[in-house]
DNA sequence: TTGGAAAGTCAACAAGGCTGACGTAAAATC
DNA sequence: GATTTTACGTCAGCCTTGTTGACTTTCCAA
């Protein structure tokens, strides 16, 4: 038996990855929470929040790109997609060289939901950060990205910064 | 100017917070991604998985216990609920000091379908834990009990060790 | 020139949220 | 003892957001 072994690897316990499981839990409620009470007052929801993010992030990414960071079928995606058009948050251009794909840009009334929606989520997340400090911070991101898929690591890596 | 809080405070920059804030999207999915495949061959969902865990870890609790961690409303949860008991996975105790409660325990069939998907899910999260170290497990905690409402953050210390 | 990729659209369906209303039993309170 | 509150269940209906399948149009590229 090896008593020190025991000690270090603490948190691999049972337990210990419940404790963890459970904080993705309940921290992703709170992480939704703040941006889906502004989404309710323009009657939109979670997946419209993630369509703005990810075209102000990637400004003219096509819609077959985005279909394949947000994971949800074309039909989905179109969906709400074309309430954003309509609505005239997102503007969808035919591309130049390839004039089957649509480009995706934000119009300014996006630009200021996006911003709407994102200072209110980084409040939250900015304020954990200072809280927990520099380090867990670091640690934070570390595991995160050791959770993911690794087509989802692509992603995330692909995005700027 | 002071160069080194800039340096300090780099976690905090808007570049840094929707890196942090697209780590816990894309982490998520992984997350929970080993599980849904298992639930779909019982023809369960996520509803199924959240209900069967925390029956599992507060045997006993009541409904009105459970409806305050899982945040929904009795509706949403009692059609969860009558399908595992229908299903024989989740066993209804009606109370024995206060009739009016009932006390939720999980079957063997209960029990053994929620370790199948505890084990999914901890795969995932031991080897993300193994991979990032136990510091950077220690932030990771840190920091998402830091994202967590005051209201989440009282059911998840509620929740033996 | 023709095959296939990209995009859009229609229809239908399911999970899982929600509200509102109603009923029952039991506990708590007046 | 009568009334009110609590805990739970259930019916009905609605919404968002995911799914599959089928079909069309456009248009690049082999």
């Amino acid at each position: 038996m090896d008593g020190h072994s025991g000690e270090k690897l603490l948190y691999l316990t049972d337990e210990q990855l419940r404790k963890g499981i459970e904080a993705m839990f309940f921290a992703y409620r709170g992480f939704t929470s703040d941006p889906d009470r502004i989404l309710e007052k323009y009657g939109y929801g979670r997946a419209h929040h993630r369509a703005l993010h990810f075209v102000n992030r990637s400004p003219g990414t096509t819609v077959n790109n985005l279909l394949g960071i947000l994971g949800v079928t074309k039909q989905s995606l179109n969906r709400v997609l074309r309430s954003l058009v309509d609505d005239g948050l997102v503007e969808s251009r035919v591309g130049q060289r390839d004039k089957r794909e649509r480009h995706l840009y934000l119009t300014p009334s996006g630009t200021s939901l996006e911003r709407k929606l994102a200072d209110a989520q980084q409040a939250r997340v900015r304020a954990a950060f200072r809280d927990a400090g520099p380090e867990a911070v670091a640690g934070f991101r570390k595991v995160l990205e050791a959770m993911m898929d690794a087509e989802n690591k692509k992603h995330f890596h692909s995005l700027k910064e």
